[in-house]
DNA sequence: CATGAATGAGAGTTCATTCAT
DNA sequence: GATGAATGAACTCTCATTCAT
């Protein structure tokens, strides 16, 4: 099996290959400069495809917009995936404030990946993008509030809401105002609320 | 006496109604569709102003998404400066707090105007914008830092990062999740919140 | 009759003052920057004059072009009745060879105001603008003809083409070549050249 | 072998055909309209390409004008390339000089190609094209030194001087005077000069 | 499948000219 | 006459998308 995909992969490269490296380079480079900043030829040269054969695999500039929701959604299961091992609902959390604040620089120069991109995405009403970047966000939503519920709190959903809420605002914040210690200081404060919440 | 400017009035109007009918226009066009997404005939167009007159006033797109922010702090003063006639320091964030939820309906739709807008200037470096994005949260961080100073809190600072960016976040969530209850139920718990910070 | 003038022109500047300025304002900033890249209000500006004014005293763009030219011809005017002093008409066109050079500085940067004016307007056909910038033009061949003629030269139509033709030709090389030597070298050449010339 | 050529230039032609048809219909066009009146769509045109396609080719405005530049400078090396032929220096200056009277009908209406090119573009600070068309006259200057120094004169920096220059100065007398004769009596006159000069 | 090239619909901006007082 | 403001046509440039090989 592996033959065969060699024989192919040899000389020309598979193409889901292809796919994922745009899909990659749609996340990082819509990140940075945000949607309506990032031409296709943007995100072509970053994956080192060529123009024309984008449209090969992603038939519009939305599609590829909707493949970098995915990149950042599949992105988030595996930090997830990575946290479920805890055996503690109040370490994977802390451990999830944890990540976003380690991931300060980029996240400190250019925002929460999904929360900028469904900001930007909220206006406009055609496409339904908006609608996808509202899951990708409602996943990250529901793990925190199973997290919280394991942990036997009353009101899962408004604390999750309020986890999430303070990630996201402390990284416009942490943007806007160009000072990355906002991330560290509003993080503190997050850990230490969670270690002050009562078990069960 | 009105009757001699309404006389004037009614051909001309005075040069600076223009001027400022197109800063709200801009304010107004951008916070919904996004700076990027605006055009100039857009704005002219909400503005009731002929295209090419817009550059009378303003130079570049550039100087009216400029006035656009002018226009956002403008509108926070207007709203700090009713607070402020609230006697207690207290009452002047539950207040703010309450400002926030019920102008939901914009909001829900598009975002905390300055919000929304600084995290799409933070994606480009030319230009300055970005930064005069972030003053106007400053602004808005230093009369919460005042309010938590003069209710004698530690850490004014801090907490007013707390507060601005639960706003921030609750706005976000409210946009991408389409759920304006989001804005309700997260507004309660800040307002819950202030009542149980001791006073002095 | 004075008295009337004055009364007049204390308060409010006579018309043709204004007129003048322009004038003169049209001819330096076209000389500078060329007719194309030269706008109404960069005029105006030089003349200190509003806009919006600019009008009364000149119709159109080109009204304003062919004012520059008159200034043009009325400043070599002014120039060839001084030289018309001299008794020797060789003189007289050594002194108009030393004017060119000595007005080198500014002629370096811009050339001839004439020749680039004409060398301009007459990739345009409308207007008629070139044949009054060819005018102009003539009237200093017709002063250089007559100088000759004076000195008893056989083809002194040909000896005028060629002088002039000359500095026409080093005011573009001094121009072209960045290098105001080549003014001052070929001034030298004529000088000697004229010398050379026998009497009668 | 034409055949097979054929077949593939029926329907496509090759990239750089369509690139040096742009940069030639350049030439033409900036020759006879001047930099400022030439608009891209003039030149598309000239070229029969679309507009918006000229932009694949030659990025900015600017770039199409050093093209131009660069195509007058590729017609002087033709130029000189055959004058090379000839085994006298002499002969290669008077073969230069009929080349430019024999052009007399184009250059008549439209000037030097490269001289009022420079003009117009030496009343620009930006962008360097100022120099670049400089460098083209320089070209043709070295190449005129060169024959005045196997010609054995003295001083053939000078010379080239003088003789280009008269070149640029009848150039445009020809033009502002609408009156083809000056380039040939002028014309004559060089030649004339240029028998008169001792060999060696 | 791959790819350079083509296409055309706007976008921002400038500016000569005109208007209204 | 004087003046700030108004107007609209034109221009340069960008880019998502498609085409032809």
């Amino acid at each position: 099996m592996s033959q065969v995909a060699d024989s192919k992969g040899s000389r020309a490269e598979t193409a889901s290959a292809k796919r994922q490296r745009l899909m990659i380079s749609a996340a990082q480079v819509v990140h940075q400069q945000g949607v309506e900043r990032t031409t296709i030829a943007d995100i072509a040269r970053a994956a080192d495809v060529p123009v024309g054969n984008v449209y090969y695999y992603y038939k519009t500039k939305d599609d590829l917009v909707a493949a970098a929701l995915t990149e950042h959604a599949r992105q988030l299961g595996l930090l997830t995936d990575r946290l479920d091992q805890l055996p503690d609902p109040r370490e994977r959390l802390k451990g999830l404030v944890a990540a976003w604040v380690s991931q300060g620089d980029l996240a400190a120069q250019y925002g929460c990946p999904t929360g900028t991109l469904a900001a930007e995405l909220d206006k406009r009403a055609e496409g339904g993008l908006d609608v996808a970047a509202g899951k990708v966000i409602r996943l990250l939503l529901d793990w925190v509030e199973r997290q919280f519920r394991d942990l036997g709190q009353p009101d899962p959903d408004g604390l999750a809401l309020t986890l999430v809420g303070a990630y996201q605002g402390m990284s416009l914040l942490t943007n806007a105002l160009r000072d990355p210690t906002v991330m560290t200081r509003e993080g503190d404060r997050l850990i230490a609320w969670l270690d002050s919440l009562p078990a069960r």
